[in-house]
RNA sequence: GAGUCUGUAGCUCAGCUGGAUAGAGCAACGGCCUUCUAAGCCGUGGGUCGGGGGUUCGAAUCCCUUCAGGCUCGCCA
């Protein structure tokens, strides 16, 4: 359906019409005056340059354009040419009521739905999930959602990196371990087991040490490089071994990404895109767009306008192996065949910007992807801890995905356990849900290209602009909601429809709640989930302050109260939709 | 050195496709629980938007310059 904003700024654009001047000029803003006016518009300033006139006479009459406008209420003009609106209360309500019979709340979809692949995660085999994972699974998870709500394909990767040296390092390790292993009996021809000769515990152990032993003996980095290239080149054994790794270590990030509420359609990894090196690189050859420099294949991606050097993208190193570039390559390669995207958005680090300005040139210079694929770069900033320095443990270590969540999870538990009596197990639920809101929010509300710090108090204190914050409005509703309902069984005749608002906090409410498709529409458009969580947080304290004066149980009048609760129940839609977004949800109870 | 990002209240951050008096939260202080969850609500104090110039009727926002900090700059990923 069409935006509430839209609407207003269609009838804006045909008075300036009407009054004779240049239609896209009446663009509608929110005010940010709300003392003065909900939205407002500016264009006659702008257009008093263009008709040589004063902007309060353009204003003016564009104002009188306006009269009896089904949208707006009141329209006024203020010097020195501000047109100050306030919507036309009927036209508020008649979009709220048919907005909460949409079934997507208002928000428009997609003429012409695109595929969408998102690269996000980034998480490694055989490598637990620290802190500096979350940002791209939190980021990427809520794109996917934000992106999926406008009714595009969006196909979420978690492109697991699994095939360099890291592989070699664990088996040259488990091979010093036990080298009795079958894995490591060159003639053995049968089947290998079907078990995993070690746990996930045991993995996470073995690659810092083998990583801790080849930085310190040469020997040893030889030998692992070794076993690296055996494996990719047919070792039976050491393959065997890889989709071990890959079996265990696969199954513990799906656990762990699950408590995260992360869901990955696609779980492709680097070793996918294997096959299609060859291949490519004949084709890059062949068509002239790669040449040899210092060895190495490389394809230029110097562009006129350049302000600094851009080097070349290479292909392949001067030893003939190939490389990060390669796998990146031919995985659009690989995606292009086996989905056609119309767009691919990488959330990465933003540290790889520039060598994601090469990839991404290359691709379209040697026409691996499409000539209208849109491939893009969502960036995100480091998370700090209060000293603004990368994010440490107390002990200075890197600190555990599954530790951190824990830990808030605790906080939590124990806030739950003070405030009220409850079922150890509901307890426990409720804290997981807290915490992921605590967790997510935090970093959701922040910018995602900037750096943030991350403050652990900050987020278990949960005061003010938090998820927890957020989900207790939310269940402050839903309380409201189920006490209704258990009052009303038996006579309800009465419609819950949304009504004319009678308060100054009820039109706030009612206007907010107008706004839910632009905002999300805009954290669309720009990829900024932080815009659904200022927009939440808006609604939130709206409802809060609206909670607080309008006593809805106790509502005398059942037509009133029945509009009351179609309101609040359309807030609690909305914001349960929004958190959804944002990749949390909200329990019952808190 | 080059490029790039950042600099807004004591702290953490919005606002940046130019508009009216720069907003929140935390922290500080003061109120509000016999009435739908006080993880809440209401109020008070706190800012030369890093500095300087420019464009404009109008600049936190655009341009230039300068200072401070972060990051990146071909065989790692």
């Amino acid at each position: 359906m069409k935006q509430f904003i839209n609407q207003m700024e269609e009838e804006m654009a045909a008075a300036f019409e009407k009054a004779g001047y240049d239609p896209s000029l009446g663009k509608v803003t929110v005010s940010n005056r709300p003392d003065l006016c909900e939205y407002q518009c500016n264009g006659a300033m702008a257009a008093a340059k263009k008709y040589h006139k004063a902007p309060f006479v353009i204003a003016n009459d564009v104002a009188a354009a306006l009269q009896g406008s089904r949208v707006f209420g009141e329209v006024t003009v203020v010097n020195p040419g501000f047109i100050n609106l306030k919507a036309d209360a009927d036209f508020l309500r008649d979009y709220l009521v048919e907005m909460s019979a949409d079934e997507h709340l208002s928000v428009e979809q997609s003429k012409e739905p695109e595929t969408i692949i998102i690269d996000y995660g980034g998480a490694n085999v055989a490598k637990p999930l620290h802190v500096g994972h979350l940002r791209s699974a939190v980021i990427g998870e809520s794109i996917k959602r934000i992106l999926r709500s406008q009714g595009h394909h969006v196909i979420g990767d978690v492109h697991l990196g699994d095939w360099g040296l890291q592989m070699g390092l664990i088996i040259t390790e488990l091979k010093k371990r036990s080298p009795e292993l079958v894995y490591f009996d060159p003639d053995y021809q049968g089947e290998y087991p079907k078990e995993a000769p070690f746990t996930i515990s045991e993995l996470e152990e073995i690659y810092p040490c083998a990583s801790g032993r080849s930085k310190q003996d040469p020997a040893y980095k030889e030998e692992a490089m070794q076993a690296t290239y055996e494996l990719q080149n047919g070792n039976r054994g050491y393959y065997a071994l890889w989709e071990h790794i890959l079996a265990v270590s696969v199954a513990d990030l799906r656990k762990n990404y699950g408590n995260l509420n992360v869901e990955f359609d696609l779980w492709k990894k680097e070793s996918d895109a294997q096959p299609y090196i060859p291949d490519m690189v004949e084709y890059l050859k062949n068509n002239g767009y790669a040449h040899t420099d210092q060895g190495a294949l490389v394809v230029d991606v110097k562009e006129e306008n350049d302000t600094k050097e851009i080097p070349p993208c290479m292909i392949l190193k001067s030893d003939g192996s190939s490389l990060y570039n390669t796998t990146d390559l031919a995985t659009l390669v690989m995606r292009r065949e086996l989905y056609d995207p119309d767009e691919v958005i990488y959330v990465v680090d933003k540290r790889q910007e520039l060598y994601f300005t090469q990839v991404f040139r290359c691709a379209r210079k040697t026409k691996i992807v499409r000539d209208d694929t849109k491939l893009k770069f969502l960036g995100f900033g480091t998370m700090n801890g209060k000293d603004g320095k990368p994010f440490k443990t107390r002990e200075g270590g890197v600190m555990r995905l599954e530790h951190l969540i824990a830990d808030i999870g605790e906080e939590m538990y124990c806030k739950i356990t003070e405030n009220h009596e409850t079922d150890p197990e509901e307890a426990k639920q409720t804290a997981r849900l807290v915490a992921l809101s605590a967790l997510k929010y935090g970093d959701l509300s922040n910018q995602a290209s900037k750096d943030y710090i991350f403050d652990v108090e900050k987020f278990t204190s949960f005061e003010g602009n938090t998820g927890p914050y957020i989900l207790y409005t939310i269940v402050r509703i839903k309380s409201i909601l189920a006490k209704y309902r258990e009052q009303t069984e038996e006579n309800s005749e009465i419609e819950e429809k949304i009504g004319l608002f009678r308060t100054d906090s009820e039109k706030d409410l009612q206007l907010l709640l107008a706004r839910y498709g632009s905002s999300i529409e805009g954290a669309a458009a720009e990829l900024a989930p932080h815009k659904i969580c200022a927009y939440i947080y808006e609604l939130a304290n709206a409802f809060n302050h609206f909670y607080h004066e309008t006593k809805i149980l106790a509502e005398p009048d059942p037509v009133r109260k029945a509009e009351l609760i179609a309101l609040i129940d359309l807030t609690r839609e909305v914001l349960e939709r929004s958190i959804d977004l944002l990749g949390f949800s909200a329990p019952e109870r808190m």
